[in-house]
DNA sequence: CGAACTTTTGACAAGCATCAACACGTGTGG
DNA sequence: CCACACGTGTTGATGCTTGTCAAAAGTTCG
């Protein structure tokens, strides 16, 4: 029972930084039945076109939602990390519009959506967090359009690791300025809408510049000032990520 | 009485794509108090950083929301027609995140937005088609991401032209192959993240295959099937812009 | 240890931006 | 009524950014 409990604590977590919950809040998300399942890197947890009857919860490890244009390429649209509930988008439309995929190893688990509609129903402050989570999701991707259509190849990668820096804290993945590389040269090409041989450029210039270190499997942000201002980071946006709560 | 109701009737017809509602709901709906503005083309419905009190409803007129980078350069994150609840999103947040600005002229109307979740919390109906219509909005930015970080100008071009083409029929704008053009070309580099030189050079194209004509302030499809091969628009992309149901 | 993937680097090509000039239409004030 | 300014559309010349192709070196994992 109580180690059934504990995959939901960073669900718990995640909503209450949204809205605050009472325990009989708690317990009714804590009480979510599980479906577990463990994938390895590339591992589709949700298809396009596939008939939405679970959410997908991220439980550890890295995800991807992207979409793709018809041959050639892909798109990634979001990134997940711990805690996250993925298609919660999807949870009132027919058919997924994207995949989520596994840029790590990730295992997640599936809830039936009807359980998390029937939650929110129920409980108005559950309702009003994955309300808020749902609007914070928004500001990210319009950062993202921001990002991929306006800024220059080094500006977008200086963004987006600022990014994955910022939700890294938020989540309590890293402390410290060594941060968790999740993904290969190429994914962060399809988050950022250029190739991987240009980010494998972009990435040298940011070295050259020692504004990060890049170890296996993990970067190292040297100076995070001089990172940020190479990605003109938004003031408001540091803030929407994390503390987007019911007024 | 009946005349103060009339501008909404449009939004309640929007709602009701997404989730029927009964006639106490529709009555509710009608009953929120308006405050009508007019703005110029270029006018400023909502400002970043603004504190959100209302929503903002676009009763006639096109307009954009919009963010913008440091110095140079403006991404419109989507385009609103009429009947849109453009900063829905902004609802829960203390202050807008982004610019909502007027294309064309534009008569808009403020509603509290205290009143609109009033409603959501009364009405389940009503918040499910809110939700949903969210939704629907999402799925459009995702598309838009795509758009802009995997396809080349003439694809971008196409591709927003077929989504206009699109949402106008659903909001019973346009009937047939001609269809409003509600922007400059500049307006509409904004939107695809090109310049406006490169999409006078893509509408040429366009024109000279003979996909589209243009005369002022009006585009007329010649050929929807070569203009769609064009976008490689997705087939369940046309989908989710009309038909986003609570399931 | 070897196979498969990923990173790195170079040479070259293509797409798009930038700058600039002019055409066209519209509204405004003299 | 014309002249003019201003915004928008059109086109050309040029250069930078990014993509494409290719090859070799490093890395991971069975």
């Amino acid at each position: 029972m109580e180690a059934l409990n504990l995959p939901l604590v960073p669900v718990v977590k995640k909503l209450q930084l949204r809205s605050p919950l009472n325990s009989e809040e708690i317990d009714a998300v804590l009480a979510l039945p599980l479906r577990s399942v463990r994938f390895d890197p590339g591992g589709y947890l949700v298809r396009q076109g596939d008939t939405v009857e679970n959410c997908c919860l991220i439980l550890s490890g890295y995800a991807s939602r992207d979409r793709n244009t018809g041959y050639k390429s892909r798109q990634i649209l979001s990134i997940h990390l711990r805690g996250d509930l993925v298609d919660l988008h999807n949870n009132s439309v027919d058919q997924a519009d994207y995949d989520v995929q596994a840029l790590t190893h990730v295992t997640a688990a599936y809830i039936p959506r009807r359980l998390i509609y029937n939650l929110s129903e129920t409980y108005p402050a559950i309702r009003r967090a994955l309300w808020l989570d749902t609007l914070a999701d928004m500001s990210i991707s319009r950062e993202w359009l921001l990002n991929v259509g306006r800024r220059s190849g080094i500006e977008r990668v200086a963004h987006l690791i600022c990014e994955l820096v910022l939700r890294q804290e938020a989540a309590d993945i890293s402390a410290g300025p060594v941060y968790d590389w999740p993904m290969t040269q190429e994914q962060f090409g399809d988050a950022t809408g250029l190739t991987s041989v240009h980010i494998n450029r972009m990435l040298k210039i940011l070295r050259d510049e020692e504004l990060i270190s890049c170890a296996k499997g993990r970067v190292t942000v040297l100076d995070w000032v001089g990172l940020r201002n190479k990605a003109e980071l938004a003031k408001t946006y540091a803030l929407s990520l994390n503390s987007v709560r019911f007024a």
